[in-house]
DNA sequence: GAATCTGGTTCTATCTTAGAACTGGATTTG
DNA sequence: CAAATCCAGTTCTAAGATAGAACCAGATTC
């Protein structure tokens, strides 16, 4: 990510993050490849994102290591792009937004998609920040240092 | 959040979220806010924002119910910006952020921040999502339906 | 009471995104 | 096998988000 103010300098780790991804879509583009997507005209066409942006967007997140491309699955002579290990440590990432925008966003009984178990087809678990031994933490239970 | 194709219809609650918070700073504000800044003057320093973007950002995150503004603690007639508990339920999106950044955003030995327990004063466990019985899952144990 | 601080508002310039047109290679179809 | 269509981009213009600075009025300090 370039041009704007970078947060790179910035020691911590949240904003480093934000400095590789933080713009208005690559989340939503790690999430589709999350959702298995792996075309360019499948990230487009789910995400309905003008081509240029994705184009940009998709060189970015390859350059930092969080996409690679490799030989279309079909057997074409096409690319894909697929989540590198880097990519996806962004798992929690996902996991949190979406439990958050579960659980403040959307009122009772409206329709959302749901994030499950594949064997035992089950919503998975609420994240919790706990501590070292297993406590689990809320945000005043915890502090910055450095 | 206005004027971008809006997510907000996705049925996603990723989509959903990044809706409400997925602009460049957002995050950032929000990241400030768990550290305890709560002025205007304490985030615009912090972050190195400009005065006019601070001030959009807050005014939105007020409206969509993730910041308060509440007396000043010190007495005087200003305002401060403290989390709502909508707010502070993104903890664990800001504490992804950070645990994704120290894993692959800084080389060993590079100095940055860290988030420990205030008690023992041990860094936080790292995030694990989990089935609803108790197994830690990747990404590929999981499936969106919906 | 003057100086300084505070929390904004307003303005211009630059970057990001929206949307569409264009392009050349790959694949499909008749 | 050639025409049609699909695919993965590239390029362009217009509008919105951010960067940075100037301005402003009320609050606080000295």
């Amino acid at each position: 990510m370039v041009k704007r103010v970078s947060l790179w300098n910035a020691g911590c780790p949240v904003a480093r993050s934000l400095d590789a991804i933080g713009d208005w879509w690559s989340l939503l583009i790690i999430r589709d490849a999350f959702d298995g997507k792996r075309r360019f005209g499948e990230f487009q066409n789910g995400l309905g994102i003008s081509k240029g942006v994705l184009s940009t967007r998709l060189r970015d997140l390859t350059k930092r290591g969080i996409f690679e491309t490799v030989p279309a699955s079909d057997g074409s002579a096409y690319r894909e792009y697929v989540l590198t290990p880097k990519g996806r440590g962004l798992f929690p990432v996902i996991v949190a937004l979406r439990q958050w925008g579960e659980d403040y966003l959307f009122t009772d009984g409206e329709a959302r998609s749901s994030l499950v178990d594949r064997d035992k087809r089950a919503p998975v678990a609420r994240l919790e920040v706990k501590s070292a031994d297993g406590r689990s933490l809320v945000w005043s239970d915890t502090q910055v240092t450095g």
